[in-house]
Formats: structure tokens, C-alpha cells, sequence
DNA sequence: TTATCTTTGTGTTATAAAACACAATTACAA
DNA sequence: TTGTAATTGTGTTTTATAACACAAAGATAA
């Protein structure tokens, strides 16, 4: 963890940003009062019952964000990439981080101190409902999860996982290879299956041609089927 | 569903209200914007795809939140009870709903509308952050209840819903039987298995000791057990 | 370069929980 | 008040998936 005194100002300028509705003057107090570090892959950024010291933003890099379970089973429940928000649930309710986050590539983020937030809050409306949409719209994701991962058998969780993988980081340059690189264990913990039944799975929708593998790299070959499969449940 | 032209202040008013933060003025707004409605037990308050009117606040009676996944099977996701509220999730994301609420008791509701709603948050900083604390507790539970009902076994999550509806309905006054009244139906869609296992689990923990049932009357004889059967998973 | 650890892959066994089937009871409506 | 439907309860069978065991390949470090 190497503290870096740049000003990775794309956590706040992006076009996509919650902050967009700041006045220039409210814009320049956040950009004076982040901190920006690097993380290197595998590093945790912080974990269960840690305490939120601001507001953090991913300005390069992906994270996993994952919940501790039964006899330390992780489930992960979110992944972020540029320029997304991460453990800002713990820092509006109050308590200490429930949830962990880890680095699945090197990472550099931003942390917007707590009190500055809260009073751009405060006095900036459009900012506050922008925030509460924000929440709205990951609640939403949760409760879905919530119904997905229990009631859908593996198949539809793995295809489900795949075109959530695919939502968040898109495809790469041939428009089919997923642009990110998790291990089959992540694939797992992100689809609530173990590790055997992720690796045989991909293999299965490999052999059907709904995807094909080349280790970490997964292409999608038939959309459509994975949809299919992700609805049949 | 009948119409009441009553005003349910409760909703407004009462010790635990987000809206406390507000200027009598502001409250006064809010009283005039809004409308009471009954429902009878059984009652569809709203359904998926529904357009959210306004916010929706339960003044009298009890009700269920719940999604439909595979082949209908229904999981429900949150409980209310006086005076807490219904619907916001869908009503700040923007969309319609994606769960229904139906009554489990006869309810009264009151609705506030939302432009009202909207313009008191972009001028109340203070009920923003309210509500921005609100969505973030319940996203925390969210998802807890992910990673519970995925890797708890059945006698696991039965024995923290139970200790739910404790923590939501509270107890009659003997101090152990739950204040709430669900068939073995609902008690299954809450804890993610079927009734038949959950009637099954049920008599288990009866015979155990750890509750005493009587018709859909719960009796919780040993809250430790209870709390020790969850943690365990 | 070799040794060690991690990840991936595959076959087999064990088991938790669903699915099914059918009484018995209770609630409800005609 | 009698018939019908819904709910509760229990035993049996089936099945999806975890658990286990081990081999092969890759990555990492000494």
C-alpha cells in the first residue's frame, strides 16, 4: 500500500458521476481532500469490521467485494471497476465495514473524506438524490441476488454470473472475451457453488458452445443460450 | 380497498420517523399530500411492474414484501410493521416495482406524494441523510440475508428467521410468543425451503424445546438455543 | 532447476433438501 | 351443515450438489 500525492481527478470529473451536479467551488473542496493510494492485486482494501474512513473511489483496477459465511465460505456480493464506488454502504449507515473488499487487479483509489461528504450532502439536493438512487439501485440488485442464488440451480447461477460479468466489465476488443480475469474459485464464490462445481459447469456450457475457455479467459459464444439458461433457472 | 379520508399523523409524526428532522411547516406539507387507504388480510397492496405513486407508509397491520423467482416460488424479502414504510426501494430507483406487498393483516396505509417527497429532500438535508442511512441499514441486510439463506442449513435459517420476526414483531406480553402470526407457507418463503420442511423443522425445535407451538402461535422457550442453532448455520 | 504451492480438472460417494404422495385437520363458502 | 378448499402434518423416494479424493498442469520461490 504506497501512498501516491497525485490527484486522480477522474473519480470526480467521469461523465457518469454522482458528483456532476457540484458547483465548480463544491468540486474543488472533494479534489482537495482525497487521498490516493495503490494497491497491488490480492491486497485487501479493507475487511469486515473495519472502520469507513471516507467515501472510496476505484480509480484503476477491479474489486471484489465478498461477505464472510459459514465456516469462512466467502460470497462475494459485488464487483467494482473505474470509476465505481466501494464500501460506501458502512459509511452511511454508520457502523463498520460488513463486508470485505479485495484488489483482483492492481488498484488505485481515491478516498473523499467522510465530514466534507456529509456536508455536500447536506446543502447540495440534487447530490443527495443522486446518492439515494444509487442506493435504490443496489438494493435492488441485492434483493434479485437474494432470490437468484437460492432458488436458480448452477447452471442458471453460473449463466447468470457470467452475463453479470459481462455487465459490469464488458467485453473486450472482439466483442465476446470477458474483460475480466477471475479464478474459478472467485467464479465460485461469486455464484454460490464450490469450486469443482464452477470448473465442471464451464466446461459443460464450453462443450455446448455457449462459451469457450482458454484458461482465465472466457468468450461468449451464444448470448442468447446463456440468457436462456440463465432464465431457466 | 376503501378509501378513508382520515389523516393517519402516525405515519408523520410518530418517535422513529425519518421525517422528524422536518420544520412543522414541511410536515404540515406532508399531512395535506397525503391519502389513507384499507386493506383487508390478503390484500395485494402493489404487485411487480407496478408504477410506484408515492411513498407508502403502513399506519395499521402487518405485510409482507416478496419476489417471485423459479416457477413462481415466492421469497419473501422483508416484513413491515407500523410505521414503517413500503415501496421506497422502486419509488427513488426510478423503475417499477420488482417485488409485491400484500397484507398478512388487516392494513391501513397512507400515501405521500412523491414530487412533495422529492422537493423536501432537495431542500432538507437532514432527511436525505435520513433516508440515505434507511436504505443503507436495509442493504446491509440485504445482504446478510444473501449469504444466510445460501449457506445456512434449514435448521440454521429457520432459527434466524425466527429470531427476525422477533427482532421485527417483538413479543406479546408473556415475553416469548412471537407478535406476528404466518402460516407455514409464509415461514417457508422466508426462510427458502418448502412448508413441508418447514412444518417438519418446526415440530424438530419443538421437541427440542427450543419452541412451543400451538396453531400458528410460536412460543420461544430458549433464545439461546435459538441464536446458537442460527449461528451455527 | 528443482521443489513447493496453487489452481485446474475429473471421477466417486455422501447427504441435505426437494419432490411426491397421502392423511388429518381446519377454515370457509354455498 | 355439508361439501370444498386450504392448511398442517408425516412418511418415502429422488436428486442436485456438496464433500472427498486424487491427478495434472501452472505458477512461484529457493
Amino acid at each position: 500500500m504506497v501512498q501516491k500525492n497525485f490527484k486522480c481527478d477522474n473519480c470526480i470529473e467521469n461523465k457518469d458521476s454522482v458528483f456532476n451536479v457540484l458547483t465548480p467551488q463544491e468540486k474543488e473542496q472533494l479534489l482537495k481532500s482525497h487521498t490516493c493510494t495503490f494497491f497491488k492485486k490480492g491486497d485487501i482494501i479493507f475487511k469486515e469490521g473495519d472502520r469507513p474512513s471516507g467515501l472510496i473511489c476505484l480509480s484503476e483496477g477491479k474489486v471484489k467485494v465478498f461477505k464472510e459465511g459459514v465456516g469462512g465460505r466467502e460470497q462475494i456480493i459485488r464487483m467494482a471497476k473505474p470509476f465505481g464506488f466501494i464500501g460506501y454502504r458502512a459509511l452511511f449507515a454508520g457502523g463498520n465495514y460488513i463486508s470485505s473488499a479485495v484488489a483482483i487487479e492492481d488498484c488505485t483509489i481515491c478516498v473523499v473524506e467522510k465530514d466534507i461528504l456529509i456536508r455536500l450532502i447536506r446543502t447540495n439536493g440534487d447530490l443527495s438524490l443522486g446518492i439515494i438512487q444509487a442506493f435504490a439501485s443496489e438494493l435492488g440488485f441485492s434483493n434479485s441476488r437474494t432470490v437468484t442464488l437460492t432458488q436458480k440451480h448452477i447452471r442458471g447461477r453460473l449463466a447468470e454470473s457470467l452475463i453479470f460479468l459481462h455487465d459490469t466489465f464488458g467485453y473486450e476488443q472482439d466483442d465476446a472475451t470477458l474483460k475480466v480475469y477471475l479464478s474459478r474459485e472467485d467464479i465460485a464464490n461469486l455464484s454460490n457453488m464450490t469450486t469443482s462445481n464452477a470448473i465442471r459447469t464451464l466446461s459443460t456450457f464450453a462443450s455446448e458452445g455457449v462459451i469457450s475457455i482458454d484458461g482465465r479467459k472466457i468468450k461468449v459464444m451464444d448470448h442468447y443460450k446463456l440468457q436462456r439458461i440463465s432464465d431457466l433457472g
